[in-house]
DNA sequence: ACATGCGGTTTACCGTTTCTTCACCACAAG
DNA sequence: CTTGTGGTGAAGAAACGGTAAACCGCATGT
């Protein structure tokens, strides 16, 4: 994540499809829309678009979002996830953004419109 | 640490073909799409790539994966070779990439194309 | 103090996916 | 024909993940 040295902190922006994510000033936009989203919501998003494209462990996500190490049986994340989804998914119906890893973890790729075809099961 | 853009074991890379692979991230990408592999299925293919172009045995493809001993009549490698083939075949057409050597075991090799094959495999 | 509301945490239920093993089939060699 | 070898569908069990709901402070308003 080439965080660039000089690119001043607090205006930081990322970009996720049509998301629009300002982490210090919690503030997330879909489609130029304000979520309304919680902390732990919104941190979660945060710690997922900064590692977009790729697959992120359970214990990876709760170190970043909760500071401390995910104890056995824990589903914080998954609830969190399950949360965040139905948020995104309410203000940008038709996309997918939160994609599961059976055994591994969950990626974040916003998906160019959803063509459900055979032949590769696109996550 | 300064977060630089490739460093580390965490961010190992394996290629083979159209395919790129991410053993520490469970991330297996197939002309850049990610493909949805189950766990065995993900450790079966990074074990295979690891060794491309020779061929394994299945007791040493179920040690690396399963982490024990094969035991006869075990058909376990034949049916995940079988699973990920499909998935393979699934995301990237006209290619093989899993050979059978009757006898001797598996090899991994992406083939230029579907072509009728003459010749025996070279032991 | 009490009531209310909200977000975070944990539990529980349940459907889905994966793993394992078995069975049957095709093919090739002897 | 018989045997050895590999491909693959399917069944049953186990693991995994989605999510509603109960629970637990904590802050605020009356």
């Amino acid at each position: 994540m080439a965080v660039t040295p000089a690119s001043g902190a607090h205006t930081e922006t990322l970009h996720a499809g049509e998301l629009e994510i300002r982490p210090h000033e919690g503030l997330a936009l879909a489609r130029g829309r304000a979520l309304t989203l919680s902390v732990r919501e919104f941190e979660l998003l945060v710690a997922m678009v900064r590692r977009q494209g790729t697959i992120v462990k359970r214990e990876d996500l709760y170190r970043s979002v909760w500071g401390t190490e995910l104890r056995a049986r824990d589903r914080s994340v998954d609830v969190y996830v399950s949360k965040l989804r139905s948020k995104l998914e309410a203000a940008v119906p038709d996309r997918q953004f939160i994609h599961t890893h059976p055994g591994f973890g969950y990626r974040f790729q916003p998906q160019p419109s959803q063509n459900v075809h055979m032949g590769v099961p696109v996550h």
